[in-house]
DNA sequence: TTCATTTCTTGCCTTATGGCAAGTGTGATT
DNA sequence: AATCACACTTGCCATAAGGCAAGAAATGAA
């Protein structure tokens, strides 16, 4: 369960709360193009990616899919909105490649989230996390031209332009597929 | 106090609950221009404006001052994640026009908030609230004209195009002031 | 009032990105 | 092998928004 500890190093969760917190998760297999939650729904459980890559994604008024963020190895594909708030949700969480995840279902995990003070304040820290990270992205989008948003996506998550195909990359980004593969053709001899 | 009950109505806060929260703010003034909060600073009291407009920015690496928010009549005037996780912000928090605020000192608002279950509960409401708005604001930047963002700021928040300056209101938009004066020309016909 | 500062507008031209459509490649299925 | 679906590229042109600079209008201070 090291993926586990990883995941949850960072606050002020005690070895005996790592290990209650750890037992609580169970390990469960998702398949390509499976949702882990889909708009309407509010979430029923916690899920964490232990191997593979989801993408969440929200329809605009037009119709187009806007991919509102991808979520690989030790991260949390879940509203986080959703799950505290027990509240439907706008996004879609869908997966990209076959995935192995950990989940515990919402009613163990609020049990301890009341019980472990230390969760409860890790949940917190997810929360601002995803709050500091959107308005990073935000500034992004005004700020830098799309060739640079581009560039940052490689030099901090390669990997994702391994496994997601362009056109949700591009709608990540805020640009069209047309206008992505324009750009890397323009920095293909940057790397 | 009303204000502040307008504020606190919507969570699982009792009657009793709500005297106390109220009896612990005090009111303040803040006159135009003055910072609630600036970069680098950790937000040592919670404040919400009772009249008056604060604007939150940031700089971007070009020295670009961005808009991030404009707080108004009953809104919180603080970054939630330097509050709750003690943590130096990036953002400013500025006055634009002479203000009236109710704060609560951080230890205060710390004890509340570890005494009484349904402010707790509001405190994650109102960091769900902040994190629902920015992804909304982002996929607007994604998918909609600058037009149709004025239009959507001019009908939600009329009140912030009469009481900030153009360049500020562009920025918000993630547009040069340039582009939201021709914007403007063009709609003017459309009220 | 006068002057200075800031705010807003506008003209001219440039640049980034998009829309459409054709074409290429690749892998899966039969 | 033939076909299909999907992913990606590219050419041509359209459009949205920006950069710069001049000027007009509003605001505030002396």
């Amino acid at each position: 369960m090291t993926a586990l500890h990883t995941i949850y190093q960072h606050s002020l969760i005690t070895t005996a709360d790592m290990e209650t917190i750890c037992k609580a998760h169970r390990r469960i297999h998702i398949c390509k193009d499976d949702f882990l939650l889909q708009k309407g729904d509010t979430a029923k459980s916690y899920v964490c990616v232990e191997e593979g890559l989801v993408r969440s994604y929200v329809y605009d008024y037009d119709g187009n899919d806007i991919t509102t963020g991808f979520i690989g190895k030790n991260e949390i594909a879940i509203d986080v909105v959703s799950l505290f708030n027990q509240v439907p949700t706008v996004e879609y969480f869908q997966a990209l490649t076959d995935c192995s995840c950990f989940i515990i279902e919402f009613h163990e995990f609020q049990l301890l989230y009341h019980s472990i003070k230390g969760f409860n304040e890790w949940g917190r820290s997810w929360m601002s996390e995803t709050l500091f990270q959107l308005k990073h992205r935000t500034i992004s989008i005004i700020t830098d031209s799309a060739a640079e948003r581009y560039r940052r996506l490689r030099r901090e998550h390669p990997q994702i332009l391994q496994q997601a195909p362009l056109k949700y990359i591009a709608s990540y980004l805020g640009i069209t597929d047309t206008s992505l593969s324009r750009i890397r053709k323009e920095l293909v001899n940057e790397i």
